[in-house]
DNA sequence: CCCCCCTGTCAGATGAGACTGACACCCCCG
DNA sequence: CGGGGGTGTCAGTCTCATCTGACAGGGGGG
């Protein structure tokens, strides 16, 4: 079950994962230790609801990891704790992760959108 | 002139730029080399006002800089090129952005959402 | 003159994500 | 038995970024 996503995909998944205030809030608090989804949501001030949503995004990402614990008095807990990633965001990781972006996808939605495109006028190759 | 924006708005602004396939495909482009407008959007196969505001974006981030060039016959072309930025991007550092994040917006909404402390409930420090 | 290439901006439609309140269910404690 | 956490999920609303087509210019060349 552990497919390869592509490069591209994966790094999209990241920054749309860390591109909100929210989530980086979240990442910084489980970053000083874990925590389950009660606590965190009442010391963040959030929503249950929402910050399951945020953890989901993260955990998806594979930023954050997720463990159901039972206690032994049989109640069940959620931990969170945040995975040590280092993600080094230079243009040049860019320019080699967009090549595996998935460019579009025809077929589904009959919205063959198909463009003319350019005219063919001049595309030059001039550094 | 050159304030400090907090570096939590920074890390935020640059992220919420970054994640877009199709601006992650602008800054790939312009990897390359640089490159005005028209000839980008015909490279991407996008409409140029799309991509104008893309571009605007990525400048606001400071991940790209454009240069309103002036060619000897009077037109003006729009050169785009990237900024070698290069962002180390772990939780140690998100942790240490985001206390310089704006909280929610100030003075109106009254919501003295004060929490009653939580009482002496579980805020437990275990690790 | 008309046609072509370029920039810059806008009102408006569209869609995806964020956010809320409520529900079903579990287990312990008084 | 009632109350008090905790998890997991859902339908619905609502805001915001995205995306499009069109416009108003500036300037060169056949």
């Amino acid at each position: 079950m552990d497919q390869d996503p592509p490069p591209g995909e994966h790094l999209l998944r990241m920054l749309t994962a860390l591109a909100s205030p929210h989530r980086l809030r979240i990442v910084a608090a489980l970053a000083e230790g874990r925590s389950y989804v009660s606590q965190l949501a009442r010391r963040l001030e959030m929503n249950r609801p929402l910050l399951y949503m945020h953890l989901q995004r993260l955990e998806a990402a594979g930023l954050v990891v997720g463990e159901l614990e039972t206690a032994r008095d049989g109640s069940s807990v959620k931990y969170f704790e945040v995975v040590p990633f280092a993600l080094a965001l230079t243009p040049q990781v860019i320019a080699e992760a967009v090549p595996t972006l998935e460019v579009a996808e025809p077929g589904a939605a009959g919205r063959t959108r198909n463009g003319p495109a350019s005219g063919g006028s001049g595309e030059d190759t001039s550094t």
